[in-house]
DNA sequence: CTAACATTGTTAAACTTTTAACAAAAAGGC
DNA sequence: GCCTTTTTGTTAAAAGTTTAACAATGTTAG
């Protein structure tokens, strides 16, 4: 039936050449979508099918893939399952990720918890606290050290990414004990902008503010209601 | 000493112009590093040491604010409880605003809990699930309902916010009937796009995406190591 | 095997956002 | 009170992002 003449990922990569945010954050959307599709065993779609599903034009959803290589097929489209696996691994899905979280408290426990994660390579090692009472705590098959054990526990295992779910006061400190003992990625929940090296990659979520940017497009919905 | 002359708060927004996106995710930071600022009693400060704290330009601080008025100062910058107020009032942070939250799992409990958000006007009046065993527990002084309840609460309740945080698969149906019931703003914790009117604004929390991003920038930087 | 069709990857134009520059105006020192 | 300094709000230029257009190329049906 079709053969396809599948030159596959060309090393087309503008090498060298700062691939946008803009591009970047999307990527997590393509791949989303395209596990959806992969499980509902669709096996080919175009650009502008899923582009449609996703809510974006055809032609960014090309010139995103485009910075990666050419997946596609002129008169054919994507296959599904090659385009997830080579977004997977832009995305670094494949390797396995090792992570410690610093502070065991409500949020802490739910991202712990949080299977989807597990599923996709990343995997919580170890789970600090202050908390005496909570030191010693085994969740979701992860034990709970004392904080003062950090330095010592990241020098005998390999880690990448450290989660900050502490409170903000204890969220710098945390930071500089991570950098110190080389953790080059944080994922921070804690309200404050960490202060850190260059060659340490922050990712703040900023689960208040996205509240603040509902009330402000609710008040401005209301306001031109009310005006116009 | 220093009288200030004054006018403040122009109405010299460009009415009818839409607010860039871009300017109103900016807002929050904004606001909270005001916030900081006024509760270490700094009274006031220029475009470029605010802009300096925050990572970014003067020029993009002082072209944001200029969206919804003059609020500072030439020779002299911005009052911080001013500009504070400024940037509450634009974010809708004075009115009460009435939210339920649906899904009292790990994730949705951590957020009853946050309390920042009561602060800032954000009150949770209910709470629903599906689960009997929940149905029943007050959580934080908050009451867990049968969700076959919503749509009775809803009818006798001024609520403006609904939180999901029930699993991905029942999120749409929980949005329908938020919808049904008049409710036009959804906070939505859920990793599903879901789809609403256009009169309802729908803000998507995306922790797992942010992960992946960060997981991408670590790669990008480890190949960049390696390939040049 | 051929011709009509579909759909990509890419180039170019349009649009948006950010940064720079500066006149206008108030502050603060002398 | 006058002069120098500071700093705003705004206008203009630069940079970045999105959308449109289309040639190239593989697909599919007859
Ligand atoms: N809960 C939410 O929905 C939410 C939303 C947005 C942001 N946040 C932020 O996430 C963070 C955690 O929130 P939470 O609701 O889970 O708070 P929490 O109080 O339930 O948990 C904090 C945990 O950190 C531990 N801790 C405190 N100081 C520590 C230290 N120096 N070293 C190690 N552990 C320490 C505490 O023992 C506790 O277990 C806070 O910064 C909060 O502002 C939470
Ligand atoms: N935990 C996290 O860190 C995290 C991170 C990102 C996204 N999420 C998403 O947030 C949501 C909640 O996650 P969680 O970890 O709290 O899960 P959870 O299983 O702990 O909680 C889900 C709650 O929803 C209730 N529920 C299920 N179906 C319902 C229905 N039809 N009506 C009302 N209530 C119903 C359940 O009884 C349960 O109490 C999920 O969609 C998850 O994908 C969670």
């Amino acid at each position: 039936m079709r053969k396809m003449g599948h030159e596959s990922g060309n090393i087309n990569q503008r090498r060298h050449q700062q691939i946008p945010l803009a591009v970047i954050k999307r990527l997590p959307i393509y791949h989303r979508y395209l596990s959806d599709l992969h499980q509902k065993e669709v096996a080919r779609i175009s650009s502008s099918e899923l582009a449609a599903k996703i809510g974006i034009t055809a032609s960014q959803l090309r010139q995103d893939l485009s910075w990666f290589g050419s997946f596609g097929q002129q008169g054919y489209g994507y296959r599904v399952d090659e385009l997830l696996q080579e977004v997977s691994r832009i995305l670094g899905l494949n390797q396995n990720i090792g992570m410690v979280l610093i502070g065991a408290g409500r949020l802490g426990r739910a991202i712990i918890h949080y299977a989807n994660f597990k599923r996709r390579g990343f995997h919580t090692k170890a789970i600090f606290d202050n908390n005496p009472d909570i030191v010693g705590e085994i969740i979701d098959e992860i034990p709970v050290y004392n904080i003062s054990e950090l330095e010592n526990y990241l020098k005998s295992h390999a880690i990448q990414i450290g989660v900050i779910t502490t409170p903000a006061s204890a969220a710098q400190e945390v930071a500089d004990r991570l950098v110190r003992c080389g953790i080059k990625g944080i994922w921070n929940f804690a309200p404050v902008s960490l202060k850190v090296p260059d060659d340490v990659i922050v990712e703040h979520v900023h689960i208040g503010e996205s509240l603040m940017v509902l009330s402000m497009k609710l008040q401005q919905r209301k306001e031109q209601a009310s005006d116009d």
